[in-house]
DNA sequence: AAACCGGTGCAATAGAGTTGCAAAGTTTTA
DNA sequence: TAAAACTTTGCAACTCTATTGCACCGGTTT
């Protein structure tokens, strides 16, 4: 899909720092911060990009993560994700090269809580060594 | 066990400062951060707050929690704990009253990890409503 | 008594995230 | 088509947590 129409089937209107964006993250295999990004760039300002994400990530084009780093990371969901409790997928913070990748292709185990406790979100994030680094 | 005899078995100077704030950590049941801890004292100096967490933590007196509030919490480790990944258990943050739990009952669940990926530590945040919220 | 040392207090800094505001660019309306 | 209205962008300022440098203090050892 051209990276335009994903824009607009997620209704963010295309502008040319967002298609810019866009494809940087559609080049990536793993997660990337704000301050990451600002860096793939030559000359951008930081709060837009901030802004960009946060429209991306309000519009369900891409999600945040959390992995424990201090910096929020960001990696584009799966087509048609809704970010709903059931697109919630383990995360994987590589110890060595420090990247972040999703593990989508299995789904969070359930965990028994204490008795009156409910669940509404999970966050799971596993450290260790990526099969680039072994 | 008396509060000092604790620190003692941990190899840590019982200091009237860490006394007062072992005491303070073992009177709660949940998590606690290092701001809230400094307003449990009248007047306290935070970096002497931070470092005695710091001190606590390094002799698995306590261990720090990431619940993604983006302030570390630390909570009391069990009897006999070494803080190694068989002591990993799940957290819980309640979205009503912010307080941070350890689920220690129960162990963190296995992950299928993708080919050549080798598992390190663990952190697994859940989130929801805990029971006395309920 | 002097040197030593861990612990404490205060000030300063680092780094990520966030907000306010005005300029620039687009779209809508008259 | 020109003005009005709305959206996006750029810059500066600010918040908040974590962290460090350094001097001082009190107890212990030489
Ligand atoms: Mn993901
Ligand atoms: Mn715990
Ligand atoms: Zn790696
Ligand atoms: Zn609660």
């Amino acid at each position: 899909m051209k990276i335009e129409d994903k824009l607009l089937k997620n209704k963010v209107k295309p502008t040319a720092m967002r298609l810019l964006v866009l494809r940087k993250l559609m080049e990536r295999n793993s997660a990337i911060g704000l301050t990451e990004l600002e860096n793939l760039f030559d000359k951008v300002d930081r709060t837009t990009l901030y802004r960009t994400l946060k429209t991306f990530e309000k519009n369900k084009l891409i999600h945040s993560i959390d992995d424990g780093t201090g910096m929020t990371k960001y990696a584009l969901c799966l087509e048609g994700c809704e970010c709903n409790p059931e697109d919630l997928h383990v995360h994987f913070h590589c110890n060595n090269c420090k990247e972040t990748f999703c593990v989508t292709d299995t789904g969070i185990p359930l965990v028994q809580l204490p008795m009156n406790f409910k669940l509404e979100e999970i966050n799971m994030v596993i450290k260790g060594i990526c099969s680039s680094c072994k």
